[in-house]
DNA sequence: CCTGGCACTCCCTTGATGAGAGTGCTAAAT
DNA sequence: ATTTAGCACTCTCATCAAGGGAGTGCCAGG
């Protein structure tokens, strides 16, 4: 509608003024406020002029004539994209992040740690992804006889975790078979990733069977029942859900519910985070960017972490869509660099 | 305030068709209502007459002047105590239960089953807490090394549940060592509870030491540290927690995150549940009769469960206090049975 | 002891009113 | 051509009064 050279230094500046103004006190922003928040000397009616434009773009919005002016999605977009200036930890913060997720045995423990933390520090809804196990190196592995033939795997991961899984296996087997069995997979694949393994395992079941004496092939049979795909299942570690209740942009109940259901739910959280496995530094979903109805009101930063230089889980932090970004944002960042310090035994610190 | 007999049976029978249409519609309950809706034939004069009488017993209670009555916590208190009539479940809700709760293996899975059960059929939140470990069978320990002095101990039990813990072990030992202390233990003590392990590991570790040799000493002293007493941390599976949301008598954002915040807490909810373990029958908790503040205006409706006629664990709805007790008592009753009765591998069906 | 009647109380909705905030537009000023 | 001042307009929100509705308490009569 208008003419050419809309977004010009100066409304990208009143922008980010007016976004900065709506995250800290919530209320849609007018002109004459915005003219004495902004350090330009503007009148206000300038101001409405520049207002006009930016609605007319689609980066702000009005909820009704008379009132001042809220940031859309599209807004909060190009705010976290270009124009904000993120603040560095407080040290107050970063101390007790250092302190909290020095190194502390048990990956889970850590994890709900870290969890924890974001959401404590961030007074909203922290969320960590359980490492993916795929990368996780095979320690220990061992058979259990059950009733008829069922059988009870149990394997030991990364020096700390431990999973079980009951599988059911052709015939029954003795207990002291199934010892042989386990002492014959841990002899040939401990210390190799679970990933690894699997691959090993039924590629040996296809080639080699013929080679293989009767125990061994029975041995890689029971293990490829254990490692079997779908046991990777994801999860994650919520904390602080509770925190959200008090936000007044999730005070509608039945908005609410979704987004709590969504948590128990976990399918479509756990897609959406996986989407940031790829990504490089800290990912933002503002409101509906990421597809979901439950997230309307409600954005997600956050922040791959590794083992090992290898990315096998995220971390980050969900709140409403006004929320303090330029905080948050390094705030995950650190958070995703220390837990990776944390799950790396002999890693240097970060930067 | 009145002469002599007051609770006679024509004020018991109005209290309950008060309460039950209360719990029905949620709205107070005025006298012209209650005059048609009990069978009693009398003139709402009178219904109020005897509404009067109530409120000074405490039994029931006005929002104000032109409203109608509501039961109090003493009144919903009679009411399940002595005037409730229960209904009998549906037929479809029983072959739903009996359905999803035939035995299914592993322990943890039946539990959240019955969980999401409690809370699916009774549209609120339903609630089991883990069985005690203590009274379940250790079936095989096994032991890892870790890094220096840390070792991590497994232990399978009642067939299906896998528990593990690191421990810090006075000198560093290695697989071999461990592997035999770990033969040692499972030789005595597979087949017998953890509690009576315990037990005797702890009278071994006193009594006699010096009978025997070093290497038994040193399996003992180990099995004492995995077996240390606060192992035995008390949880639960809480479902449909999100259910609690739909309800109006919920809807306050501030008591509302109060409720969720107990939730996570566990702590107070567990000491709750643990005073239903001793507990003959169906157990009510109704409002602040629970104690605790978050519960206000929650009602608690709990059974005990049982494994190989040992109450192990107790089950239940929340709900609001408003809630159809009639129909609630008997499904966690049931369900309580149906799930003592998946949990007893060589149970019979419950009468 | 029950009942009809009646005055009374309290809640809730409706509609009116006015203050406050902020806009859009136009015309003047720079 | 851009900025500004002025002004009419719109919309929200809080307050208030009025009226209907629901239900009570009490009293007097059956």
């Amino acid at each position: 509608m208008k003419q050419g050279q809309v977004l010009n230094e100066r409304s990208l500046q009143l922008l980010k003024t007016l976004v900065e103004r709506y995250i800290h006190d919530g209320q849609p922003v007018g002109s004459r406020l915005l003219a004495k928040d902004s350090a330009l000397n503007l009148s206000p009616a300038t101001i409405r002029n520049v207002m006009a434009d930016l609605e007319d773009l689609g980066l702000v919005h009005s909820p009704h004539t008379s009132a001042g002016r809220v940031p859309t999605v599209s807004g909060y977009r190009l705010f976290v994209d270009t124009l904000l200036t993120v603040k560095p930890l407080e040290l107050s913060e970063l101390s007790l992040l250092r302190k909290s997720l020095g190194d502390t045995g048990n990956v889970n423990e850590v994890i709900g740690i870290a969890s924890k933390l974001l959401s404590e520090v961030s007074h909203m809804a922290g969320v960590v992804t359980l490492p993916k196990r795929e990368l996780v190196s095979l320690r220990h592995i061992e058979f259990l006889p059950l009733a008829n033939t069922r059988v009870l795997a149990i394997f030991v991961t990364n020096e700390q975790e431990v999973h079980n899984k009951i599988i059911h296996t052709a015939r029954q087997f003795s207990a002291s078979e199934l010892q042989q069995a386990a002492n014959y997979l841990n002899s040939i694949y401990a210390g190799r990733s679970l990933a690894a393994v699997r691959a090993q395992v039924i590629k040996e079941l296809r080639d080699t069977q013929e080679k293989m004496n009767k125990e061994m092939l029975e041995a890689v049979q029971i293990a490829s029942l254990a490692l079997d795909e779908n046991n990777a299942k994801e999860d994650y570690v919520l904390s602080g859900e509770t925190n959200l209740m008090g936000f007044s942009e999730l005070a509608d109940m039945e908005r609410l519910k979704q987004l709590f259901d969504a948590f128990t739910q976990k399918r479509g959280i756990i897609h959406l985070l996986d989407q940031c496995l790829s990504a490089e530094g800290v990912q933002i979903f503002i409101g509906e960017e990421s597809g979901y109805h439950a997230f309307e009101r409600c954005s997600l930063v956050t922040k791959s972490y590794t083992i090992d230089d290898e990315v096998v889980g995220v971390l980050g932090v969900i709140g409403p869509t006004r929320m303090a970004y330029e905080k948050v944002i390094p705030f995950v960042d650190v958070t995703a660099k220390l837990l990776s310090a944390a799950l790396n035994p002999k890693s240097s610190s970060p930067s």
